[in-house]
DNA sequence: TAGGCCATCTGGTCCT
DNA sequence: AGGACCAGATGGCCTA
């Protein structure tokens, strides 16, 4: 089932968490009701740690039974505690691990964040990106493994960039809505005889939605496609696929037939695929992509060209005139398929 | 209401 | 000792 994941709160306002729930617990890096979905964590007694209200209540008392605390032979209900004795828990060492416990927790929210930020960063450079359906943390990852399959496979020239075969790769082990997402994704601009997206709404998967494409379930077809709250795959993005396809159709038969294998490296690795909005702000963000001539080399053949190009069984019309060196000055182009 | 997804807390382990 | 990483637990939110 394919979710929007945006919450109602920005993960930006979160702060907050520990909310202790023992009063002279409350965390000192904390205020507020915290979590974007007002996450209150359980009560420390509940969660049967140490450190819980069992070590803390009896603090007073922790001079003179300091040997026969929690492990003691005498415990008949579960097996012994192995390892070095614990300590008790005075109200110094409380305090100490108290402190401990909440920087800790910051740690790990924030290396969290971190996570997901990296995995935001990635939902941003996959084909298709939608504002209202947020890819799950479990779907972009497969969506990116599948992505690289399969342009690997296109780059070698197994398949074409609108092949089933490269659709099928793309949605391997996909959710439904997912693989849905991505087919509507694929199938950009207004094709013949489909409204592509609008007329298609979400009957994707369901009984009445197009025939699944074989094995991996993706409604596929025009007629039944999803639309919004589907995203789209810039039209840029793919013609920027396609052009490379072609010139990876073209380095294929130069090395191939030659019997090297493999194209010799041009370069460090290109930053994302796209030549679109996505890939554009990033240039502009961010001097850590290097010169615009790492930018689809595919593409540089046609710098400052218009008109019409055939790739890889297209016909694409180069509305705009793509330079290479100013990639942020690109205009929108626009991209017409001849079937 | 069930199930999926998520954020957070927590304790354990490993490493510096 | 302290930090990074990990996995389990818990509870909230959302959708079907």
């Amino acid at each position: 089932m394919a979710k929007p994941y945006e919450r109602a709160g920005s993960r930006d306002e979160d702060v907050s968490p520990l909310q202790w729930t023992d009063g002279d617990m409350s965390s000192p890096d904390t205020e507020g009701p915290a979590t974007p979905h007002g996450y209150r964590p359980p009560a420390l007694e509940t969660r049967g740690s140490q450190v819980g209200s069992e070590d803390i209540e009896d603090d007073e008392e922790d001079d003179e039974e300091d040997d026969e605390d929690e492990d003691g032979a005498d415990d008949e209900d579960g097996p012994k505690r192995r390892g070095p004795k614990r300590k008790r828990m005075t109200k110094g060492r409380q305090e100490r691990f108290r402190v401990r416990r909440v920087k800790a927790n910051a740690r790990e929210r924030s290396r969290m964040h971190g996570l997901n930020d990296a995995l935001e960063n990635l939902r941003g450079i996959m084909p298709c990106h939608s504002k209202t359906q947020k890819l799950s943390k479990i779907e972009t990852l497969r969506l990116a493994r599948n992505y690289i399959c399969a342009l690997s496979e296109a780059l070698e020239g197994g398949q074409t960039l609108e092949s089933r075969a490269f659709l099928e790769t793309l949605c391997k082990g996909l959710s439904q809505p997912t693989s849905n997402l991505v087919a509507g994704c694929l199938q950009l601009g207004p094709g013949p005889g489909a409204g592509a997206g609008e007329q298609n709404q979400d009957r994707a998967g369901g009984p009445r939605g197009p025939p699944a494409l074989g094995g991996v379930g993706v409604g596929y077809s025009s007629p039944g496609l999803p639309s919004p709250p589907y995203g789209s795959l810039d039209s840029a993005h793919l013609m920027q696929l396609r052009a490379l396809k072609g010139a990876g159709a073209e380095r294929q038969n130069e090395y191939g037939a030659a019997g090297l294998g493999t194209p010799p490296y041009e370069g460090p690795p290109t930053p994302p695929l796209s030549i679109g909005s996505n890939l554009v702000a990033k240039q502009e963000s961010s001097p850590h992509y290097g010169p615009p001539q790492h930018y689809s080399p595919a593409l540089q053949e046609h710098a400052g060209q218009r008109g019409l190009y055939q790739t890889a069984g297209y016909e694409v019309h180069l509305d705009a005139t793509y330079d290479p060196y100013h990639p942020a000055h690109m205009t929108p182009m626009q991209v017409i398929y001849r079937h």
